[in-house]
DNA sequence: CTGAAAGCGCTTACAG
DNA sequence: CTGAAAGCGCTTACAG
């Protein structure tokens, strides 16, 4: 990489006469066109870019945040980040404090590819969401060289912010006990994601446990997008005996199995009810056709708290394993659970 | 701000034993405890925090990415975001060059408070989204010193990507016109934004030069958001006379429309034909209840041309009011305008 | 009109 | 076990 010294000597000048150039003051401080041009041409021929650290090192005069970065898995829809980044705006007017959040999109079991862990110069401290099983013995595995905190996964070794994922399952499956149901269907995100997992074992155990049967056939793979509920609501329909309880692990496939049952007349929750895990904004399952019964993680709320113990980590006066756990309220509506009106029934 | 020789001289001790002791290199260069201790307690008692910048440019070993502000107005549906971050990504892999990304929320009217395009060692480049009229008065009254590419809008002093919002508008009422529509209903989003504003007005005057009437109590103003849609829903359906075509500016609003209409048994297209702006993930409103017919903003690949511009910018080697104008293409669903099977006629 | 030098806050060989 | 010094790449008074 270039320095303004190659620059300058390339186009036999001083170094301070470049950074003149290069800043805008040329006029004001009467450099003349050709040395003008000649700098100009340096820069470009060597494609010189300023080194930014030099120049704030230099001048003082701008106040600076801390930069945080959010590792958060590519594969992972990026509409859960929007959840997040509300929660992080929240922090930040809380705190009266601002950070630079860089958005570092990684690949789920290559976080060990990742730089910025490594080195104590690229961010001040990171946030790491949606780590596979793979990704998590990584950070077993090593000591970062900055503040880490983990969201939605828990460790000994780390501060996290999480839920407990096996009570959802739990709690799902205990409402469609509670409805009489004898037999339920789930449809899960492929993923590998070990937090969807442990989801899905609360459930079938608790089923299991509470006599309600899950036939092998009954459990239903589908890409974690509205069109991956929509192939499995199809693989559903098409069911020798469809349960009339279905479990998705996703509001996001619960929505696109909503818009084929809607389209096939099979009505929600007389046909069939649901129960998703809310992982996309509560807006979306509170204004579906009918509105979804979810088992709801508080993102925002989450994200959140993960600034603030960030932000205790880079001041030195949080614990170094300081763990917080968020309650995942049950919100009935009328996919499941929800008393109707007699008209209704 | 405290420097590490501010901790020196009140631990008593050299800057460089403290950096040995703060780079946890401590017990491999021996140093006793007793210094250890005293130098933490110097860092705690001042509050120290390393310099990152300093730290950089000391130690070169790890690459620099730029740094690229994000403008995002704070009240912007966060989920757009998303489809934006997205469309980042797509060019960061394509470019086959990382960028650091860095999520800078601002307060509409209020660009002129940011830092950051007035300091050359902030951010690189910026890129500036959803800015208000006056936002743009100001952008137009100064000259930042880092590369700027405006995002859905237009400039002459600056690089856009933008999409040409008043034919939005048109298209929109061409086919309500095409349909035999006589009169019709808006949902607009209320806010300062001015591809909103030129969007009703092609819609608008379109209309009226197309012999479609709308009646200013047809006019409804809501939130952005499908809360926002549902309240616009309860008034049209109180209207006097419901026109049987409706423009919603945003498809957001639209789907909290859809819920209402679903819920109060209005049928859509036999009761009301709707066309929304897609400005959401294509995913919701493809697979709505119906489906709605949307002219879409394409802002995953509005998002990655604007990287492509910043990476030239950068490079020296884009001009300086480079514009791309997208297109805006007319996706006809069920909503309005599709070709429906006899039996649903 | 331009150059030489100081110094921003760190880290790291080197010396003792 | 610890300190003094050099130097990372810039910018900016100061000198000429």
């Amino acid at each position: 990489m270039a320095t303004i010294k190659d620059v300058a000597n390339l186009a036999g000048v001083s170094a301070g006469t470049v950074s003149i150039i290069l800043n805008g003051k040329a006029s004001e401080r009467k450099i003349s066109i050709e040395t003008q041009e000649k700098v100009m041409a340096a820069v470009k021929e060597l494609d010189y870019r300023p080194n930014i650290s030099a120049r704030k090192l230099r001048s003082q005069d701008v106040s600076n945040n801390p930069t945080i970065a959010l590792y958060w898995a590519s594969d992972v829809r990026v509409n859960l980040m929007a959840r997040f980044l509300r929660g992080l705006q929240n922090a930040t007017s809380q705190l009266g404090r601002n950070f630079d959040i860089v958005i570092c999109p990684y690949k789920n079991d290559f976080l060990h590819l990742e730089n910025g862990l490594k080195h104590r110069n690229i961010y001040n401290a990171a946030i790491i969401a949606n780590t596979s099983v793979s990704d998590m013995e990584y950070l077993e595995s090593i000591t970062p060289e900055i503040p880490v905190v983990l969201f939605n996964r828990f460790s000994d070794k780390y501060c996290a912010v999480h839920v407990d994922n096996y009570k959802m399952g739990v709690e799902s499956a205990l409402l469609f006990s509670k409805m009489g149901h004898k037999d339920a269907a789930i449809m899960l995100a492929k993923s590998a994601y070990l937090a969807m997992d442990i989801r899905n074992r609360g459930f079938v155990e608790t089923c299991k446990n509470n006599g309600i049967e899950i036939l092998p056939e009954n459990i239903i793979i589908s890409d974690n997008t509205i069109e991956g509920g929509v192939e499995a609501a199809k693989k559903f329909i098409n069911l020798d005996n469809p349960p009339k309880a279905l479990f998705c692990n996703s509001d996001t496939i619960a929505l696109g199995a909503l818009h084929v049952f809607n389209k096939e007349g099979i009505k929600v929750p007389e046909d069939v009810e649901i129960i998703a895990v809310g992982m996309s904004s509560v807006e979306n399952t509170e204004f579906s056709n009918p509105p979804l019964t979810v088992v709801n993680i508080p993102m925002e709320e989450m994200a959140t708290s993960c600034i603030k113990i960030i932000s205790g980590l880079i001041d030195h006066n949080v614990e170094n394993s300081t763990s917080i756990l968020f309650d995942t309220p049950l919100i009935i509506r009328d996919s499941c659970g929800a008393i109707r009106p007699k008209s209704a029934q």
